[in-house]
Parts: C-alpha cells; structure tokens; sequence
DNA sequence: ACATATTCGACAACCAGGTTCACTATCTCG
DNA sequence: CGAGATAGTGAACCTGGTTGTCGAATATGT
C-alpha cells in the first residue's frame, strides 16, 4: 500500500538535505577565504586530521588509495596538505594539514555548527535531536574517520 | 557526545540514510530481475514517467540535455527506454518506456514503500513522519519531477 | 512569404572522481 | 637471506557531468 508519502519521498529529502547543508558549508567557506575547497575536500581534511598515510587516508574514506592520493594531490596543490617522508618507515609519506588546512578544518566545524543551530531554531532542539538519533539508528554506526562507505557508488577493494 | 553533536554529524548521517536506502533499492531491485539497473537510472526513468523529450528530462532532472541525453542512450542500450519520432515536430525524438522500464518503475515504487515501512516498524510511524516532515521544511521544495538540482555536485565553478 | 531567430538533438572535447592493473621500493619475518 | 606483505605511484579506463558547436526543423516578425 503506499504510505501516505511516496516512499521515495524520504530517500529523496535525505539527499536534499545534505546537499542544503553542503552547499551551505561551501558557500560561508568561500565567504570566509577557502573558496576553491570542494565537497570532497573537507571529508579529506577532516579525515587527515592530525597526519595519517594515503593507504590509512583511502581506508577511513572508504575509497582505494590512489583515489585517496589523488585528492591529497589536489589539496597540497591548494596548500592545504603537505607531505613529508616518514623518518621511521622510507615507504611511507606522512601527510598533514598546513595552517591553511587546520583554518579551514575549523571553519568547516563552526559553519557546521552555525548550520545546525539554524535547524534547531526553525525545527526545535528537541526535534532535530530526535532526527539525529533517528537517522543514527538507521545507518550503520560509521563514526567518520574510521573506515565508512564511499559517499556514493562504489564499491572499494584494493590493496 | 551524547548531547550537542559535532555539526558534522548531521550531514553525515543524512547522506549515509539516503545511501542506506538506494542500496537497498538496488540489491533488492537485482534479485527481482533488475541486476544492472543503477543508481541514478531510477531517477531518470521516474523523471520519463510517460513520455517526454531530452530536453524536458534535463530540464526536469537538473542537468543538461547533453547529460540527459547520455543516461538515455544507456537505458536505451538496456532496454527500458525508447526513442520515436515525434509526429508533430520533426526535431523532438519522444522518450518513452518500455514495458520493463515500466516494470522496474513499479517495483521500485514497491521496494521504496517497504523499506520506508522498514524505518517506520523501527521509529515508529510517528517518528518517521515528523523526521519527513522536518526534512521537508528544511528543504527546497521540489517536488520531484520538475526543475530540482543535480543531486550532487552541481555546479562547476572550475576545479 | 520569407529572412531571421529559436529550439532540438547530436557530436566532440574536457574535467572530476572513481576503479583496476602493474610496478618499484621498502619493510618484516621465518 | 629470501619470500611475502605493504606504501606510494602511474597508466588506462569508466561514469557522469560540463561547454561549445553544429545542422536540421520549427517559430516568428515584418
């Protein structure tokens, strides 16, 4: 029977919404003096955090590694990575933010924040808590950082 | 972490509930007869619905007609669409589906009720119609089917 | 009625982001 | 020591999107 929404209904506001807070993020960074970050850069900065590898970085966002490399390319070219050979281990190359990176790593999470407080203030605290929990008890615990599915399509392997 | 999530929460879990949901769709839709039906093709058969033009489907669909004109050509190759001539202007070529196309279409409608029947039996009905609801509020109108942004990426702005 | 403008579909080149395959350099361990 | 795993890189390719261009067909204005 169908429900009085369509069901594709929901899929279909769950993507719309991240898309209003993504491009939300993106146009308050550009505001704000990052404005060549894209969408996929602020997962890779905030999955770098405090220095990681390219085959660590590609596991925590759940793509291969090149595709991980391909992106930490990308970001030292903007100046918001670097990479360093690793002292302990030749194969290796550390990568870790610059001060460009941790800036716009900490705008990301105040305008995040601000974004949030704008949900808050039209749907309620209470509500939107009891949205964050629902959609947590729906999606696999994937706390970000630690190995979670590509964004999209996909389906790593690798190695 | 228990009260006052990190902003970056929210546009995490939303994205990780759609995907929790076209993936289900699919594996779904491939053990009823779909197997290489894909992820944007459903919204590209929605948005066909009973005829209609490259154009109009990009028009529709938010990206361009040369886009739109790629995914029909391949859901042409598969089977679930079908091009003809338009009696009455000899530029437009008339997209419409085919029986599987229709099919697919249908049990899509089937498998997206279900799973929303899914997250209801675990919320609650309650839950989940106010977690709609708010997603609602919180995001453009666009019924889908007409004029609603590309679901990702969307606009170029260099790279 | 006819010149001009617009629209439709197609083709080509390109970009972003992902994949697999392949390869070298470097550990690690039995 | 040597076999095997692991880190980084490069190349070829796929998908899905973008421009830009173009010819054919239809609309439009004088």
């Amino acid at each position: 029977m169908s429900t009085d929404p369509p069901g594709f209904e929901l899929p279909l506001r769950l993507l719309l919404g991240f898309r209003v807070l993504i491009d939300g993020l993106h146009a308050e960074l550009a505001r704000q003096g990052h404005p060549d970050v894209r969408p996929a850069h602020g997962f890779v900065l905030q999955a770098v955090g405090h220095g990681t590898t390219a085959v660590e970085l590609g596991r925590r966002l759940g793509v291969t590694k090149q595709a991980a490399a391909k992106h930490v390319d990308a970001l030292e070219r903007l100046g918001y990575l670097r990479r360093a050979a690793d002292a302990a281990d030749a194969r290796r190359k550390l990568i870790r933010l610059t001060d460009r990176g941790v800036d716009c790593l900490a705008r990301s999470a105040r305008i995040f924040d601000e974004l949030r407080s704008g949900w808050a203030a039209t749907l309620g605290e209470d509500r939107l808590q009891a949205l964050e929990a629902d959609l947590r008890t729906m999606t696999p615990t994937t706390p970000f950082g630690l190995d979670f599915p590509g964004w999209f399509g996909g389906a790593r392997s690798d190695g």
